[in-house]
DNA sequence: AACTAAAAAGACTATATGTATCCTTTTAGG
DNA sequence: CCTAAAAGGATACATATAGTCTTTTTAGTT
C-alpha cells in the first residue's frame, strides 16, 4: 500500500539527474531518459508537467532542452512528488472539505491527518541538492 | 498519491465496529456491514482475511458470526491496515532484498525508508480501543 | 525561405488494480 | 435433515497505470 508509481519514481530520477548537472547546462530529454533509464516518451510527459509549474525550464527547437527551474537547494522532494502524483492523501477523508460523511464522529480521521503530516514533513525536508551524487 | 483503498477503509470501519461491541458478543457479518455501510459481500472477503491471521475469530453455522480476536487495546491500526493492504511500501526500493538495481548509489532510498518508518510508527501507535466511540 | 532539431499536445492502447457480485461448498445448530 | 452462516472460487466491470504514436509548435541554421 501507499506505493509511489513509476511516474513518480521516474520523475525523481529525471529531475535529480538535472540537479546534478551544471546550473546552465541545457539537457536533452533523450539524454536524460537514457541516463536514468526511463522511456523517453514517458519522461517527456513528466517534464511537461514540471515545466508548467516552473520546476524546470524548457527550450524548444535546435539547441533546446531542459534546465532546472530553481537552484537544487530550493526544490524539495515533496514538490517533485506532488507535481506528478498529486497531493499526499493517505485517505480520502483528509481532503478539505472532508469527503467523508463520517467525519465528526470518526476517530480515525485525525490519525490520517497525522500520517499525511509526517509524510509531507519528511519529503519537504529533503532538497534536490542532497539527492545528487555531487560532493561539495 | 498514497491513498488507502476502499478495502482498507472498509476493513477499519468493520473491525472498529466489532471493537466497540462487548468482547463476547458474536456479530453477524450482515449486521456489521449494514452498520458501517459497506457491501456485505465485500466485507465478507475482508473478514476472511482477518480471520486467517487471527485478528477476528469466526464461527460458522447457526448462531455463528464474528468476535474480535484479541482485546481492542492489543490490536493496532497498523495490523489492520497491513492485513488487507499488505505492507506499507512507499516505494518498491524499500522492500528487502531491494528490488531497485539503483540502490547503493541512490540517495533517495533512505528517504523512503524514513517515510515508511514514520507511517508505520503513527499507525502502530493507535489501537482499536482508542478508535471506538465508547467512553472509559 | 526552407530545413532541421527539439519540446508540446493530444489521441490511443494494453495491462494491472480496485471494487465489487454471484454461486457453490463447508460447518454447525435445531 | 433442514436451516443459518461463514469460506472459497469464479467472474465482471471500472478505473488507474504505463506507455506509444502522431501531429503541432517553436526556434535555430543554411
Amino acid at each position: 500500500m501507499m506505493e509511489l508509481t513509476r511516474k513518480g519514481e521516474y520523475a525523481i530520477r529525471g529531475i535529480v539527474y538535472l540537479a546534478g548537472k551544471p546550473i546552465d547546462k541545457v539537457c536533452l530529454l533523450s539524454d536524460i531518459a537514457a541516463a536514468v533509464d526511463v522511456p523517453p516518451t514517458f519522461l517527456a510527459k513528466i517534464f511537461q508537467q514540471f515545466s508548467k509549474i516552473g520546476l524546470v525550464k524548457s527550450f524548444r527547437g535546435t539547441g533546446g532542452g531542459f534546465l532546472l527551474g530553481r537552484a537544487p537547494e530550493n526544490i524539495t522532494l515533496l514538490e517533485v512528488v506532488e507535481a506528478v502524483e498529486g497531493p499526499i492523501i493517505p485517505n480520502r477523508c483528509v481532503v478539505s472539505p472532508p469527503e467523508c460523511e463520517r467525519s465528526g464522529f470518526c476517530k480515525v480521521h485525525p490519525v490520517w491527518k497525522r500520517v499525511q503530516g509526517e509524510v509531507r514533513s519528511v519529503l519537504a525536508g529533503v532538497t534536490l541538492k542532497e539527492l545528487t551524487n555531487k560532493e561539495h
